[in-house]
DNA sequence: ACCTGAACACCGTTCAAGT
DNA sequence: ACCTGAACACCGTTCAAGT
């Protein structure tokens, strides 16, 4: 007589899936920031032992790659249909929504790129638009490339939590200068608070950069 | 009889200085980077109990600023005389060299603005070409900061040591791709792997970002 | 195959004590 | 004021053992 299987699917003893892991995962990244996430933390999050989670990932990079992946899923999921610089705008836009609603991506992308399938949907979205645009398959990847880096930078080098806060130490920190050595950060110390952050400013560098693919494009076309 | 002083400045026991222990911190910073800078390594590696790092700095974070500070100091120092597009050009270029010489920087600054004097300088020197090109006191900061942002993401989100492993990396991921659902990545692979490092990389958006700005000042001159 | 606690080799920093 | 070792509260991961 076989032994008998008291679930359908015998293997894991504690009802875990990748997907709960990586789920209690983000939830700690969203509410406490990369620092505070450990696998201890996640185990006790779930009531298993530490070591539990290592028989569903290796290790913690392979955890923080599937929460990486899985948040990149929706992302260029459809590829705008309007002028490219608008297709485009609104596919940086798209980006710049995600990592500001979990900027712990924009930390945990450098020096490692993500290639996961998930990852790259947005990378196709962008080459469609770049193509319908005008650009060789060669010069796309470089025309991607800025746009990636610009919106990636945004929200990794503006600050966070309490805007307010990093605008009055930018403020403090530019009229305590002497003048005579920086006249300039002086003279423009409220506007060089008010650009470290907002929609304004993302949306000011993103239409720069459009507007010189626009003309690189045009460039080509009097050849 | 007055207590002998056998220095004459009898305060440091150890002869240690700020500017000795920032030095060891910037050699293990440039040699193993920055996951392999602890408080106590620096204090093995000079010779001294661990806290008596903690007699020079507040804490972790104090001394890396002070790392960061010591090497902005050249930084901007002087403001280049040439077309304001070339001038910008070369701004970048230098804060693009800095950093790829110790790309730590480029991590550490995430969400954690340095504005001290020097890390002040090369902003300084940008606005006032900026300022000479014709850009409001104003918009000025604004159209720094693509600048800034675009130079700190190519050092922080581009993969470092052993490029062509990266490379090669980026090229099996795109070829492994289904081809009807990422036809342009597949199609651009290899331009993609190229397009992740090198200098005619991070020029070619430098210069789209220049073009940019030169549309939007003459859309304003047009006025 | 999945789960576990103990152990190892690390962290930054507080504390109390020494000069 | 400067220097220190011990201790505290953490890490990620290996190991050996359990089911």
């Amino acid at each position: 007589m076989p032994r008998k299987r008291s679930t359908p699917n015998p293997r894991p003893r504690t009802g875990l899936t990748r997907e709960q892991i990586l789920s209690v995962a983000l939830e700690v990244l969203d509410r406490d920031g990369l620092e505070a996430l450990s696998m201890r933390r996640i185990a006790t999050e779930l009531g298993v032992g530490t070591m539990t989670v290592y028989s569903y990932f290796r290790d913690k990079d392979e955890l923080l790659d599937g929460v990486i992946d899985a948040g990149a899923q929706q992302l260029g999921a459809t590829v705008p249909d309007a002028p490219w610089k608008e297709s485009l705008r609104a596919l940086a836009f798209e980006l710049h929504h995600e990592l500001a609603q979990h900027s712990f991506i924009a930390q945990l992308r450098q020096r490692r790129p993500i290639l996961s399938p998930g990852a790259l949907r947005w990378t196709e979205a962008v080459l469609e638009v770049l193509h319908r645009a005008g650009f060789s398959a060669d010069e796309a990847p470089q025309a991607l490339r800025p746009l990636f880096l610009y919106t990636f930078a945004y929200t990794a080098f503006s600050p966070d939590e309490a805007t307010d806060s990093a605008r009055r130490a930018s403020l403090a920190a530019s009229v305590s200068l002497p003048p005579e050595q920086y006249p300039r950060i002086v003279q423009s110390a409220h506007a060089l608070a008010d650009s470290m952050t907002g929609e304004t400013t993302f949306a000011y560098g993103l239409d720069r950069l459009l507007d010189g693919l626009e003309a690189q494009l045009k460039r080509q076309q009097e050849d």
